[in-house]
DNA sequence: CGTATTCTTGACGACCATCAAAATTCGTGG
DNA sequence: CCACGAATTTTGATGGTCGTCAAGAATACG
């Protein structure tokens, strides 16, 4: 079940394109006998969909980057309430502030399952002081992490409900890539831009009768044109 | 005008505790004779309030640090309209994205008169290398700002206008620390809470009648005790 | 198969956006 | 220093959007 990503069967497979820690070419540069000793601790893993991968408070002592599927981070209001803050895909680090951070800071669940690697931060901050191309590339999840959350007050949290959803489908859609749009539920559609479940449920019927979406058990249909011309801007 | 950081006329300054360069103790580290060379690009500047910073698509070559006053990132909303997503004070680092990008991405504009220091991004990385300890604490940085990001979320885009408005005005007493806190025009108010103009007009007029807030010409006077109870939670 | 959660749909009301107009402040130049 | 125009601010009236409350339907889960 968990396996190093040094070894072969693991290097040679397509996934590994996608991995975070590929990207940086860190296993390239590596002296071959250092592959072994550093890459060890790091540890690859399945979950199934709507599992809790992080909580607030947890010790934070590794990095998540995710291979396969799609993760969400919520947290709670100021008056209790759920609210997703960002959405995570293919070759994105979750729980990002254990690099900084002694204890997580937000909730991870997964949307779909996912095929993720787990790498203690030890071993990032080592090969990061061996290394000093791996810092630029830690400095860019940061600011991609700050631009997605931009992209939450800019987007997600402007204007009429039902440009909201539509934005929210269009930021899944592109997080998706090729993949299949993960479905969130009425109560996640409601948590990531501010509305309550009701509304949700009522845009959505909307668009399910306007065939602007089309649902399935696990993912959705998206007419992007129509969602593009709903979302304004 | 301009004054490297290096000059004793400065360092002497008590303000210098503030610095954000000088609060990883980058100068007294710095062998003596390299003092000189590698800050003296530093260049001290003023500016005076309601006045642009950076503009997004500006070359980003440096960041700038705080030392005293207080600044607003702006940005765009898909459908035209103005909104606040930052607000800084002494000690922040203005245009952090120069340490990863090549331009800026957001709007800076004073809300009082500054004293800050124009650091180029050479410098950091130069720093940044021999250093260790500078690297953890612009990671820091970056932590700083997402977390920020996030309460913009979970605080001030969430319930009724007055509770958003308290937070607000509470999370400015916070960033001013003992001094004054800065007077944010019903414009600013309005953008930075997701609200119109109009309705940010009549809750500071309740605000007002009630003796919560004392508006002063460049300032505000605040009964912390009362927002508190009306941002709720 | 029964319980709990999620989802849907409806009716109602509150809050806030919108439109409008007047008052005030600010900056600028006469 | 005053006068002028531009921008900001205030206040009112009105309507729409969405939150709230409620009850029933569907779905998930043990």
């Amino acid at each position: 079940m968990l396996s190093p990503c040094s070894k072969p069967e693991w290097i040679g497979r397509s996934h590994c394109r996608q991995c975070a820690v590929r990207d940086v070419a860190l296993f390239a540069h590596l002296p071959l006998e250092l592959i072994d000793s550093t890459l060890a601790p790091v540890q690859h893993f399945r979950l199934e969909a709507h599992a809790r991968l992080l909580a607030p408070r947890d010790p934070a002592d590794a990095v998540i980057t995710l291979r396969r599927g799609f993760v969400k981070l919520e947290d709670l209001t100021v008056d209790g309430n759920r609210r997703i803050i960002r959405l995570l895909g293919p070759g994105d680090l979750v729980g990002l502030e254990a690099l900084h951070a002694q204890a997580y800071l937000h909730t991870a669940e997964t949307l779909t399952a996912i095929d993720a690697c787990r790498i203690p931060t030890v071993v990032v901050h080592d090969l990061e002081a061996r290394l000093p191309e791996l810092h630029a590339n830690v400095v860019g999840r940061w600011h991609r992490s700050l631009e997605q959350a931009d992209r939450f007050i800019l987007e997600l949290l402007e204007g009429p409900a039902a440009a909201r959803i539509a934005r929210l489908l269009l930021m899944l859609a592109k997080l998706a890539g090729d993949a299949p749009v993960p479905r969130l539920s009425r109560l996640d559609t409601a948590a990531a831009v501010s509305v309550t479940p009701e509304t949700a449920s009522r845009i959505l019927s909307l668009f399910l009768d306007d065939g602007i979406v089309i649902e399935q058990p696990d993912e959705v249909r998206l007419d992007l044109a129509a969602l593009r011309r709903i979302a304004g801007g």
